[in-house]
RNA sequence: GCGCCCGUAGCUCAGUCGGAUAGAGCAUCAGAUUCCUAAUCUGGGGGCCACAGGUUCGAAUCCUGUCGGGCGCACCA
């Protein structure tokens, strides 16, 4: 037999490896390298900006395999037309000996094709580095705190919080796989007035556990039936200790323990969801050390913090509108369109006035800041984008945050919208959803649109085992690679790269293919767009599925070809890597890569 | 009235830092199954990138305005 590749001796230094350039970032480089020649023997002029300069695969393959702008860019700088600066550029691009191509195009283009065995060595690169192929150094190490889900702790995960949590999920992991640290961040708004109801509600249910008849829960307090346990267990704590007695002696203690209780219920419907944050920021706590009066004090001293009046609101008729005296949050001088009241007028924090401290807290230990909000929170991001602005801009630049809006998602069943209705509490819960279509379809569902577009969720479409369900066109692609290489093995042929020179053009443009997806990760993770991922997946196994579609008219074009041991153990090492890079992608959605179907 | 997001094929959507003849799936039409998983693939037809200006070598992409859809506009969260 011959030798496996699993066999093959792995390189010495892997963590070395796994910072090896791809094959883009290195051309990149080459180019820029080029420009910098040019620069130095006076074509361009000295400290000429490139920034513009771009160095990747043409959308037309037949233009080769990478292409540059940089000619048209610079041309004026280098006060000369775009083709002759291009000819100056090919000339030394061409002394290097893994471009076997390089011409002038349209009007200035560079193509550029690169040699077979550059690509072999990529694929090559791809089964060394095996889990860290695509793994990116961008970050530089830099710490990016994640703020995502932060539902409200008065129920259940419903299907509302879900799309934010897979797509902030999915976007701390690329973060991480491109270079950063990242804190996985819960804000829990235990303070506010929805959790003295939540109080209130538990207080109801420990009373019927106790024995009294409650009668229809009256209109303003959570209904459902998910506080019934809580009750119980409340009545089994204190016995009747609460039952008779005024709000004031119970509802602090009824808020921490319902609260606790639901946050339970939450990391349980997460982990469904195999969502697990590292850090959950309590807002009472954060309140109880006194943040936000700090924070005040000192945007106070700075006259961003003053006494004043709120306009009445436009374009809206309020009935008992009455202006009061308020401390303000200048967030007009950040853009915003109003200043924002830190405080209520009982003297309590606003939401704004905790998130503001809340926000500085996590810029303390963090390079960076991504929020991911409910698109219906849009109408708050101009406030907290001005409060970090003005409480880390003061010794410099401000901490860099980002908030993602992530649109709403519509659930059908068979095109038929699926009624809720809030007030009765018969909402569809994340954990029915998971458990009748199963988390990777879920995740993956959420992934196959741009975040800040609408979607709809159809249980019948997604549970469908066809091409225009993209979960299982994709994880059909890895569980073929797999089931080929297990047949392989029972015949006594194994994935091997020790001739990969047998390998012909159709093999080669998969190679290619494949191996954008390191570049795929950065860009990605740069625009803060996991679903990108997911699309990048959707066209890799389009591309295996049509190769592999070779075979069935022409059985010399199968992975497994009769009589020929040698160009077998290549296609299924090529194979091994298609399936590699498969696990590779669907493990940044957190969407396993199946064995067989 | 104001702010944010969206507008790309009949439908659902991609489109990288502004790049070459704007792509994919569905649907539709014409084909492929003694096959390593046909749960797949090949080909055809289908476009005023909402509209009008502007910026430049070049705009679906950037800027301005208009129209259409969604969300938001309390001291709520």
């Amino acid at each position: 037999m011959r030798s496996l590749f699993l066999n093959a001796p792995k390189p010495a230094n892997r963590a070395a490896m796994s910072q090896m350039q791809t094959i883009h970032a290195a051309f990149t480089q080459k180019v820029d390298a080029v420009l910098a020649a040019l620069e130095a023997e006076g074509t361009l002029p000295p400290d000429c900006p490139r920034g513009n300069v771009t160095v990747e695969p043409p959308r037309d393959p037949s233009h080769g395999d990478l292409a540059t702008n940089a000619a048209m860019v610079l041309a004026k700088q280098a006060k000369t037309n775009p083709r002759e600066l291009a000819g100056k550029i090919i000339e030394k691009l061409s002394a290097d000996p893994i471009v076997t191509s390089a011409e002038i195009a349209g009007p200035g283009f560079i193509n550029l094709r690169l040699s077979d065995e550059t690509w072999l060595a990529e694929l090559r690169a791809i089964a060394d580095l095996g889990a860290d192929y695509g793994k990116s150094a961008m970050g530089g190490g830099k710490t990016v705190n994640v703020e995502y889900v932060s539902a409200n702790p008065t129920g259940p995960m419903h299907m509302g919080h879900c799309r934010g949590a897979v797509v902030g999920d999915a976007l701390a992991s690329l973060l991480e796989f491109s270079g950063h640290k990242v804190i996985r961040e819960y804000y829990v708004n235990d303070a506010g007035a929805q959790v003295d109801v939540l109080a209130r509600s538990a207080h109801l249910r420990y009373r019927e556990a106790l024995g009294e008849d409650i009668g229809a829960i009256p209109e303003g307090l959570y209904p459902g039936d998910y506080l019934v346990p809580v009750g119980k267990a409340l009545a089994d704590e204190f016995g009747d200790s609460y039952a008779g007695t005024p709000e004031s002696e119970w509802l602090s203690l009824f808020k921490a323990r319902a609260s606790g209780a639901m946050m339970d219920m939450i990391r349980d419907d997460l982990a469904l969801l195999g969502i697990c944050h590292d850090v959950f920021s309590s807002e009472v706590e954060l309140q109880a050390a006194g943040k936000p009066e700090k924070a005040e004090e000192w945007l106070r001293s700075k006259d961003l913090v003053y006494d004043g009046m709120l306009e009445a609101p436009k374009g809206k008729t309020l009935d008992d509108w009455e202006p009061v005296e308020l401390p303000l949050f200048r967030s007009t001088r950040f853009g915003d369109d109003q200043d924002r009241p830190i405080k209520k007028s009982d003297g309590s924090w606003t939401y704004f006035g905790a998130d503001l401290a809340y926000h500085f807290q996590k810029s303390q230990d963090a390079d960076a800041l991504v929020d991911i909000w409910g698109a219906d929170h849009s109408g708050t991001v101009k406030r907290i984008k001005a409060a970090v602005a003005a409480m880390t801009g003061d010794a410099g630049s401000p901490i860099p945050f980002e908030v993602k809006l992530v649109q709403m998602v519509q659930l059908l069943r068979g095109g038929e919208p699926v009624k809720m209705s809030k007030r009765s509490g018969t909402f569809v819960t994340l954990a029915d959803v998971v458990r009748e279509v199963g988390k990777d379809v879920v995740r993956f569902t959420m992934l196959t649109r741009k975040p800040e577009a609408q979607m709809d969720f159809d249980f019948a479409k997604v549970v469908e085992t066809s091409r225009d369900n993209p979960v299982f066109y994709v994880q059909y692609c890895h569980a073929r690679v797999r089931s080929t290489i297990r047949k392989a093995e029972a015949e006594g042929i194994a994935p091997s790269p020790e001739d990969l020179s047998v390998l012909g053009p159709e093999e080669l443009e998969l190679i290619k293919l494949a191996a954008q997806f390191p570049r795929i990760v950065e860009a990605a993770s740069a625009a803060r767009e996991p679903h990108r991922i997911a699309f990048f997946l959707q066209e890799l196994a389009a591309g295996f599925h049509a190769y592999w579609n070779l075979g069935n008219d022409r059985p010399e074009k199968r992975f497994i070809v009769v009589n020929n041991v040698n160009l077998s153990c290549a296609r299924l090492f090529l194979a091994a890597q298609i399936g590699q890079l498969v696990t590779n992608g669907l493990a940044l959605l957190g969407v396993v890569a199946v064995e067989e179907m």
